[in-house]
DNA sequence: ACAGGGTTTGTACGGATGTTCAATTTATTT
DNA sequence: AAATAAATTGAACATCCGTACAAACCCTGT
């Protein structure tokens, strides 16, 4: 009853890896939230630590989103070489499938996981919109991988242009980056589809190998074509402002 | 020189539409800086109004954001019309082909032409996350859209299960989606494409056809397969905290 | 000229934000 | 045991946020 509160002489219980926990905190909220939508107190509330530790260990907020990448930058490496491992021959009708098994493999495979699993919704959500302080981040960190998958691209289909492959790329990027952040797929099945299927996966792969056949063989070139935009007439349904008394609104 | 400040004799100038201006605004700042990102002294600025006519029409913020979707929602019925007009036979090769242009085709001219830009963007950049605030305005105005283009889908692909079509909807939208708020393909491709290319349009409705032919012919089912996950070791690459005089970090 | 509603504006409030700092506690080294 | 370094904590800071409000302004109909 009179004991002291920190009598840590049973089991002698190692000190919590409080810096880690930040960082895992961190990660879940900004994949959650985005950057902008999360506060550090609510990353310290959520780590279990005082606010003042979070600027302690990793400064300003922007310093610590970044060292989420540090921590996992060994994961773009693994896709690296899990790339460099695909024999590439043109010939082979199996080139193409292994590329893409190496694109999207390693990504499903760390959203399924529970410890990379807000790192991989992390990067869905901040690789989609380059823009402000995470934009740097990104390049650095992942214009490498793209740059390595259109390289290949380019040796398995020789007849497309890099700029074809480009586009391919980053189409077949969107897919997997929407399937990873995807919430609605259960609602819109209505019920028939559950959100982590592993049947998703080879779907997600057949389909990105065969929309990049289907788009590179006889595909339209790059080339400058007039640009036919036809701007619809658009009639601007602005709500205009009943008389009433105050304010427009509501 | 004495002249009083506020003449308007001369081309009687039409007092201009702020209201409008702040709805032009808002969309702009939404679509390049996100949601939350994005504070109402920012958009009163961009407007060139003082902050306090920003509520004084819109009222709170999430008001705003609401209101531009108000002010486009008729696009979304026309994307509904268009995709009724189209003749679902699954024994015709060109329905699919029709669907998908249906879906894509309206987006591209909206994010091509200079009303629709922003939109168009923000549109691509909510619809990503389904969160907070906007979560309940982007399900309103898009899950109808979704379950219709599903649903003709569906029509078009007898073979195939709904989660099949569900999946292979949100592998194209995300494609769509990505392809519309790109950034990197000038850079990903070393300067061979053009952001806005047209050409990229005809490369993404096939890349989105064959993906879907390629997923739904012989695709495997939605089995409850055993869920493999091979959770890589992951050593974590923690900078250990040197001995320096005062903060860790830097 | 007058009145009245819609529009415009400057200003201020309470609260939340990122960041800093001195002080205390705990661990490690001398 | 003493001294040094690291970890932890509560509190405070200046600033910015969204929102509200009262006063002034403009325009139109009488």
């Amino acid at each position: 009853m009179d004991m002291p509160i920190r009598a840590r002489k049973v089991a002698d219980a190692p000190r919590p890896d409080r810096k880690a926990d930040i960082l895992l905190a961190a990660e879940k909220l900004f994949a959650q939230r985005g950057y902008h939508a999360v506060t550090i107190r609510q990353i310290a509330e959520e780590a279990g630590v005082p606010l003042a530790l979070v600027g302690y260990y990793y400064g300003p907020k922007h310093e610590l989103f970044h060292a989420i990448f540090v921590h996992w930058s060994s994961t773009i490496d693994e896709r690296l070489l899990a790339l460099k491992k695909v024999g590439i021959d043109p010939q082979d009708a199996n080139t193409l499938p292994r590329i893409i098994d190496a694109f999207v493999g390693p990504v499903l495979r760390l959203r399924a996981s529970s410890e990379g699993e807000y790192y991989a919704l992390l990067v869905a959500r901040e690789l989609y919109h380059l823009q402000d302080e995470t934009d740097r981040v990104m390049r650095t960190y992942f214009d490498p991988l793209a740059m390595a998958f259109i390289d290949a691209l380019n040796l398995a289909l020789p007849q497309a242009t890099r700029a074809q492959v480009a586009w391919v790329y980053q189409f077949a990027l969107g897919a997997l980056l929407h399937h990873i952040s995807d919430t609605r797929v259960k609602r819109l099945s209505k019920g028939e589809s559950r959100q982590g299927d592993p049947a998703a996966a080879l779907l997600l792969a057949h389909f990105i190998v065969g929309g990049i056949r289907a788009a590179l063989v006889s595909g339209p070139a790059p080339a400058p074509a007039p640009q036919a935009l036809a701007s619809s007439p658009q009639t601007s349904p602005f709500s205009s402002p009943l008389s009433t008394h105050r304010r427009p609104h509501s």
